[in-house]
Order: structure tokens, then sequence, then C-alpha cells
DNA sequence: ATCCTTAAAATGGTTGACCAATTGCCCGTA
DNA sequence: TACGGGCAATTGGTCAACCATTTTAAGGAT
């Protein structure tokens, strides 16, 4: 099999362009030389110089127009689904709480459709565990926990795994400056009662009292963390 | 810049090899047909089909061997995350269609109220390049762009993320055994229509009718798809 | 001196012809 | 009949010429 010579090669116009580029002290945006003066520099055809050039440009390294030039991409790719640490640091509260509000208000009203009487009482039981919490680190465990078996209650694995991918999110843009006045949450904690809500919803199958329930209970965080801030 | 459009027709390219092997019922080992036959089959210039399998070969999806031809590579290649791709091989398409409905819908809404104008005009290029697509591999490429823009018309990143993660998804689930009555959607094809009232929706700054146009829309599509498997 | 027009040069993109490797068929010989 | 060699057809790979777009320079008019 040649296929592997034929990645070699790629690979080493790959390779010379890397490096081509990396000697070159280019700046995003720089234009590199035309392709036929490239290709006698490093030495290669134009057609495998080309090759490297269509990798490169696919993977938003470089951009090329007819006339003008190929040019050095600027250092953000028009980064989507780029690396979720990035994410995190860049991503307001404000805008992290309107994707929460968003989507787990739309995983609620999703939940009271399909939640099986397992869910709904593993629905109870977390919601009954974050108003036992003898702490505020406690209870914000527990609320997780009560917010995950939502999306469980979905009974629909992607959403369960996007629900996962924006709680890792959300807790790495937790809001940390957020003072307490107590070691733990009061028996009147706002939260407890919409928490009851969206669960009487669930179980009663409403879909849009559950969406709403949510829409509420988020707001009401939202809200809270901001005042506070 | 013409980037984008660049991308855009090799992704119609790859997409249109990705069918026409997916849609082939080929087994890992099996020979395509020859560079010369694809490209008339797939209605793309050579050069465009050999950058398609320049792309497939480096991803391993593929191998080449001057004189024999070209065939399909014996193993899977590392697509999507692990955990994405436990999901991938599990989940059903009805499962996939819900959690588009409950996601895409929700993401709608959010467009109607975050979209600037020039999000708006984006989403109407996206749009209009879907109506224009000569093949449904074309039309479906853009109309995943199309669907793209609109979780971009939020203006959160952290929903676009969970939107590109739910993409790779559905990608993945794609329902394979569509059969198709012609060459191209037809200039009375339903989503056409859909699309519009979502972007009229979204236009309008109305959350509620975008959130139900989207609905629509992939309830349709569902439907279509259902009914014909 | 400045501005406009035009043509030439420069740039990336495409194509048809040709090249290099492989396969299959046909013919001749044992 | 079986085997081996040669040749034509087939296959993917490369290249020079050409194409389409952009920039630059030169010449003419004001």
């Amino acid at each position: 099999m040649l296929t592997r010579l034929k990645l070699a090669e790629h690979d080493a116009a790959a390779e010379a362009l890397s490096a081509f580029i990396a000697e070159g002290d280019y700046a995003p945006g720089d234009r590199l030389p035309p392709e036929r003066e490239l290709m006698e520099r490093l030495g290669l055809s134009r057609t495998n110089l080309r090759k490297a050039l269509d990798t490169f440009e696919r993977d938003g390294l470089i951009w090329r127009h007819v006339g003008k030039g190929t040019f050095l991409a600027s250092q953000e790719p028009d980064g989507v689904g780029g690396d979720l640490q990035e994410l995190c640091r860049e991503l307001s509260p404000v805008k992290m709480m309107r994707a929460r509000v968003c989507i787990e208000a739309a995983i609620a009203r999703e939940a009271a459709i399909n939640a099986s009487n397992g869910a709904i009482q593993n629905l109870k039981e977390t919601k009954d565990r974050a108003r036992k919490a003898a702490s505020w680190a406690e209870y914000e465990h527990h609320d997780g926990l009560f917010h995950c078996a939502v999306a469980e209650a979905t009974d629909n694995p992607l959403l369960l795994t996007l629900f996962v991918q924006l709680n890792l999110v959300r807790r790495a843009v937790a809001v940390s400056n957020v003072v307490r006045g107590s070691d733990r949450p009061s028996e009147d904690h706002k939260s407890f009662a919409e928490h009851e809500r969206i669960v009487a919803a669930i179980e009663a199958r409403d879909p849009a009292e559950a969406y709403d329930a949510m829409r509420a209970h988020l707001g009401s965080v939202s809200a809270r963390l901001f005042e506070e801030a």
C-alpha cells in the first residue's frame, strides 16, 4: 500500500509550509508569498503545495482569494465548537443564565411529557434532599442533582448529554461573589417552593406549566445572583 | 471574503460523497466506483471530487491506489468524542428528532429576541442558498447551515456550542434510507416555506412564533422521515 | 499635478492532456 | 489444455496551459 508514502509526502508539504510560516514571523492578517514563489522556496510541486494550502484553509489557519493572495487567518477562526474551557473563560454569567433558561425550560417541558414514574420518584427524592441540606455547599450539590434529574426524566440520552455539557459550563462560570446571610438555606428559601412547583407540573404531565415553572425558577435564581453582585 | 463560499462548495462535495457512500451500502474494504464515474454521478468536477477524496483519505475513511481504485477503509475513524460516539450508536432516530424539536425550537425563540441585523441577513442568505440547491446533497448541506445560522442568531456562545454538539449527533444518527423521487428538492418543497416562516418570525422579533415555526418545521421533517422509513 | 482609463502583470483556481501503476484479455507456445 | 508474455484498457496522480479575479502601472486628458 502506497497510502502511507502519500500521506508522508503530504505531511512533508504541510510541515514545510508550517515551518515556513513559523520562521517567517507572520502576524495574523499578513500576506504569504504567492503560490508560485512558495513552491520554489519550499521545493514542492504546485499540486502538493496546493494540497497543503487546501488543508490549512479548511482548518481555518489561512484564507485565500483569487487575485489577492494567501493570508494568515486571524487568531479566532470563527471558533465554533471550540474548546469548552475557552468558552467558559469568555462566557458572561448573564449569557450563561440566558442559555440555562432557554435550554432547561425546554427540557422541563419534555420531562413533563416523558417522565416515568420512577423518574418522578427520583425527582421528589432529590428535591427533598435539597430541602434538607445542612449547608449551602450541600444544597448546591443537591440542587444540581435535582436539575440533572429533570433532564433524566426526559428519557432522552441526547438531551441529557446536552444538559451535562450545559452544567459543566455553568459550574465553571459560577458566580463566586455570592454573600450568604446564613450557613444554610432557610426553611422558606425561595427555590424550595420553585422546585415543588416544577415537580408538581412534571407529575401532572403539564408541559406548559413545567416550562413556566422552570423559567420562573431560573429567572428567580438569576435575579438573586445579579442583585447581590 | 469568498472563503465561506469555497468551504461551502467543498462541504457540498464532501457531503455528496458521504451520502453516496452511506446510500451505497458499502462495507469496509469495498471498492468505490472510479473517479471519472463518481464525478459524473455526483455532478462534481474532478477537481472538487478529488479534494473531497483527499480529505476522506487523510481522515482515514478511504484509501486509494493508482491502477487499483478507491476503497472504503476498514476502521471507523475517531469522528466524535468517545461519549458522543457511544451516544450516537445507541440513540434512536425518534429520540434524536425529539431532542432537536426540544432544543432547536427553544433556540429559535432565543434567536427572535437576540438576533442582530447582520444575523438576520445571514439567515436570509443561507435560506436562499438552500432553495437554490441543485441536488439533495447540496440542499442538506445548506439546510444545515441555515439551522446553524439560527443558533448563531441567539448571540450566545453557549447555545451555539450546544447546538453544534446536537448537530454532530444528528449527522451521525442520520437516517440513510431516504428515497428521493427527484435529483433535487422541487420548488414547492415543504421546508422552503417553513424556513421562510422561521426567518420571518425571527425578523419580526416574535419569539413565540419563531418557536412554533421551528417546531412545525422539525415536526414536518420528522413526519416525512418516519413515514418513508 | 491629478484623475481616469486601459492594458499588462500578478494572483489563486480549473481543466484537459498526459503520466505511472495495475488489471484483464488475447495470442502463441509447449 | 495450461501457462506465460505482450498489449490495450482502466485507474489514480501530475502538470502545463489556460481561466477568472485583482492589482499595478502607464498613458492621456484636464
